[in-house]
DNA sequence: GCCAACGTTGGC
DNA sequence: GCCAACGTTGGC
């Protein structure tokens, strides 16, 4: 349960009217958890290799909440909430020969993949699970969470957001 | 620029 | 382990 009484942020960017001020983040635990991020309290979402997704985390604003949701694992659900606190940053492991995210068609003068940093806010007491998150979502929220859609990133209406945080 | 083949995702 | 639903690749 977030101990926090944050609104919706109104900073100048606000402005602009494609903001989006909530998220939703996949990832599978065996690969990074609500727990491994509640011990390292910052991260940089990187390996994303999807350029749809890649472009929401461009539209991304510091302060955005984010819901984490386990994926490929049981149950899936939403676990818990982050909030970006940096933007535009080169994903370093696009250039790791030894990273699985490794891609040889991007070069350091041009690169292809960013990412934003995230800080933890809050570990769900309880999953909110996929078949509740079925009820709460609308059609396009549906699409991260589709059967076999690869999309990993997804932005969540303000309307759900506000019923989610009080789910989890 | 079409599209068939292929690879991946991820719930079930 | 199955397989639907995608995105990507590459021959033409």
């Amino acid at each position: 349960m977030g101990n926090s009484s944050w609104k919706p942020k109104k900073s100048p960017k606000s402005l602009d009217m494609t903001e989006e001020n909530f998220w939703l983040m996949k990832s599978e635990p065996n690969a990074y958890s609500i727990e491994t991020l509640k011990n390292d309290e910052v991260t940089l979402w990187d390996g994303i290799r999807n350029y749809q997704a890649r472009n929401f985390m461009r539209k991304m604003n510091k302060g955005d909440k984010v819901f984490f949701y386990h994926s490929n694992c049981k149950p899936p659900g939403i676990v818990g909430l982050m909030e970006v606190i940096d933007l535009n940053i080169i994903d370093p492991t696009q250039f790791d020969k030894d990273s699985k995210y490794f891609d040889p068609k991007s070069k350091p003068e041009n690169p292809r993949w960013d990412c934003v940093k995230v800080k933890y806010l809050s570990k769900s007491d309880k999953i909110l699970s996929l078949p509740e998150l079925k009820n709460l979502f609308s059609e396009d929220e549906l699409l991260v969470v589709k059967k076999g859609n690869r999309l990993s990133i997804i932005p969540v209406q303000n309307d759900t957001a506000k019923i989610l945080l009080e789910k989890i």
